[in-house]
DNA sequence: GTCTATATAATGATAGAC
DNA sequence: GTCTATCATTATATAGAC
């Protein structure tokens, strides 16, 4: 991620080339002979440097993870505004964010990490918006934040099929950008349903729960 | 999907078997071999009746969706109250559902159509609903029916994370169910922000977009 | 450290007997 | 239709020269 890749020493060159394959291709689609050519050096050396196929993909974890440790503004990121125009900025951070999408859709190891880490960020950014008296709290915080971290890495990784929609190709595309900033806002401010709907939705937990009669009420759908 | 597996014709008994294990296990890490296994069949006749693993599972992608339009209320079930109880009585709903999840992750054509599914099926629900005086719709409806799907398939995709969170194992644990179905329901009638929230937002995108200074003010973090 | 050459194993797909 | 046997390819990983 530094500058030139052709200036990095050979174990880095390997590093980043994986680095971009896995998150462009997948973990089990990339191959030793595809990362070795990208870097310039020979599939043995690849093998001489991390021992395996495996414990590259998890130095390429533990590099993404304190990756996004300093740069802690990425996790933060959704498709608003200023997004197009910060990865401009930060070109370095595309092949992260292509790493952070497979990683969660091919789930193991570095999906615990990058959604625990995500919860982490939503959960302190909640209380900042709580002090700045910007948010009144559901009663149960933790649900909230789970919620609300599993929708943001949700629609990343549907983030293809969502642009399409919405009639661009990228989820920083401004299209998509404004179409969905402008709907998250109105939803998370002003709901979508009446409050009838609440109601109902309460009754039917506190009576005999399963009779199939609540399933229409739920306002996820 | 019909009663007892050994009932069924081996071509039958063969596509079952493809279902269940690309569901759990993926395409790529699902061999000819484990699937003959499971039919009890010899590898050789998979091929004869299919042509190819490739097609094998273009034969998979159809059967399941074409489930799905013959029982339409699976892909309105979120983790609500009945979810459990309902799956229970459907257990042959199991494999179709991981097929779902897995095939979202893997990406490719079955995610698309599994995502315009959802969409066409959101869009009717909301319709619905809206009739019924139950909902103030956003300005841009199309938005928001694709944010509604995107989240809603994207917490399916994260389903065991979010559960974990919780509590839980399942997206269908009375714990997960319970807990979410309440946050939910909040979020979605009361919001989550104040009304200054967006009031901010909407300033930001009148203005210059781009500065990064209405990067924290997304109500998605 | 870096390379070439190769061992070893597994896979998708084919051929042909029954 | 169903099987066994096998081909051809490709992958990871090893061995050893330089």
């Amino acid at each position: 991620m530094s500058s030139n890749p052709a200036d990095l020493l050979p174990q880095a060159r390997i590093r980043l080339a994986a680095l971009e394959l896995f998150g462009a291709q997948g973990f089990e689609k990339t191959t030793i002979r595809q990362i070795a050519a990208r870097a310039g050096v020979s599939p043995g050396l690849v093998i001489h440097h991390f021992g395996s196929k495996n414990r590259l993909r998890e130095h390429c974890d533990d590099w993404v993870m304190e990756f996004l440790e300093q740069e802690k503004t990425l996790l933060t990121l959704g498709p608003q505004p200023g997004l197009r125009d910060y990865l401009a900025e930060h070109p370095e951070y595309e092949p992260v964010i292509a790493y952070l999408t497979t990683g969660l859709r091919e789930g193991g190891a570095i999906a615990d990490r990058i959604y625990n880490r995500t919860v982490t960020m939503t959960a302190s950014l909640l209380d900042l918006a709580e002090a700045q008296g910007l948010v009144h709290m559901p009663q149960d915080r933790e649900a909230t934040v789970a919620f609300l971290a599993a929708s943001s890495l949700g629609l990343l990784m549907l983030s293809e099929q969502f642009a399409r929609q919405l009639g661009g190709q990228q989820l920083d595309d401004p299209d998509v950008v404004e179409r969905y900033g402008l709907v998250a806002a109105e939803v998370f401010t002003h709901g979508l349903f009446t409050p009838a709907y609440l109601e109902t939705l309460q009754a039917a937990n506190t009576t005999t729960p399963g009779d199939g009669n609540e399933r229409p009420r739920n306002p996820d759908h």
